[in-house]
DNA sequence: CTCCTGTTGTTCGTATACGAACGAGTGTGG
DNA sequence: CCACACTCGTTCGTATACGAACAACAGGAG
């Protein structure tokens, strides 16, 4: 059900054009429907990994994962983080010991972020609680629906 | 592992057990498309309000128009914020004059916290650019996909 | 009334998130 | 070779975001 419905119920006051605007109802608004999507990921995330990783940290060691060692701005463009933002993130996976930083060769203003074996561990450990995280998120839509609001969802990125 | 690896080219049929699992891919994954999304969406949202107001502040203004004078904590759950967030939110808006805080008259522990003449103005002076925020965060999409993926996304609040 | 439970708002600690500014290094044009 | 623009990683400041713990208060059971 998606035309140019004549919907007369709604019609409350159909005055003239310039008139009434429709109310402005945050609870309908993208950016607070997105705001709140993202916050109810966050908690199914936790309460699948607890300690092992923040959804943040996943990221990077999933991305070092796919593409192997990578300079840490590169890593962090390449999941969608602030150079500022990256720093933080590799600095506590390094405490944790899950990642690694090695000077780059040829470019002295580089460091190679690595995982280390503790961080492949990690990883491995945590994949199936992260497929886990993307079903339990989606489960209130029918398998279509999932697929129907993926493809949609990235064509805002 | 045994019987015949057949290997039909991309069949439709899911694989059986134990077999190859898709890999996992970060940037296929519901968490990290709805990060991007509402990154992008606050990124638009700043571009059109400047100083005005964060998101976060902006959705207060909001709902304390739409409600009128609500307590700090009651406000925080309708606009989904955890006490602790929307301290910070309330306090910084009072910095600025937006908001007010009186004492609740029958319970001793609440403050209402309502707009100012300020706020009223402020928030009005925001309302349009706010719909053309929600405009340009879904330009991607046609019409009644909007409508579609603000359907599908509701459901997953 | 007293005890108990739950709520309200606060504070602390931690983790994103990003703008702005910075020093150090790189690469190109001249 | 030098000058200049750009990149890399860092730091600071500010604003969410939330768990945990807390004191003060509210409302009900007994």
């Amino acid at each position: 059900m998606a035309a140019k419905t004549k919907n007369p119920v709604q019609a409350a006051a159909p005055a003239p054009a310039a008139a009434t605007l429709p109310p402005y109802r945050l609870t309908e608004q993208v950016g607070h429907l997105l705001r709140r999507a993202h916050q109810r990921e966050s908690a199914i995330f936790q309460d699948n990994m607890g300690d092992a990783a923040t959804p943040t940290q996943f990221a990077a060691l999933a991305m070092l994962t796919e593409r192997g060692p990578l300079s840490q701005n590169h890593l962090g463009r390449l999941i969608a983080m602030d150079p500022a933002t990256i720093q933080g993130v590799v600095q506590r996976l390094g405490e944790r010991k899950l990642v690694d930083r090695v000077p780059d060769p040829v470019d002295k203003r580089r460091f190679l972020v690595r995982l280390t074996r503790r961080g492949v561990e990690a990883y491995e450990a945590m994949e199936d609680r992260a497929r886990a995280v993307t079903r339990e998120t989606l489960s209130p839509l029918e398998p279509d629906e999932q697929a129907q609001f993926i493809a949609l969802l990235k064509r805002l990125g």
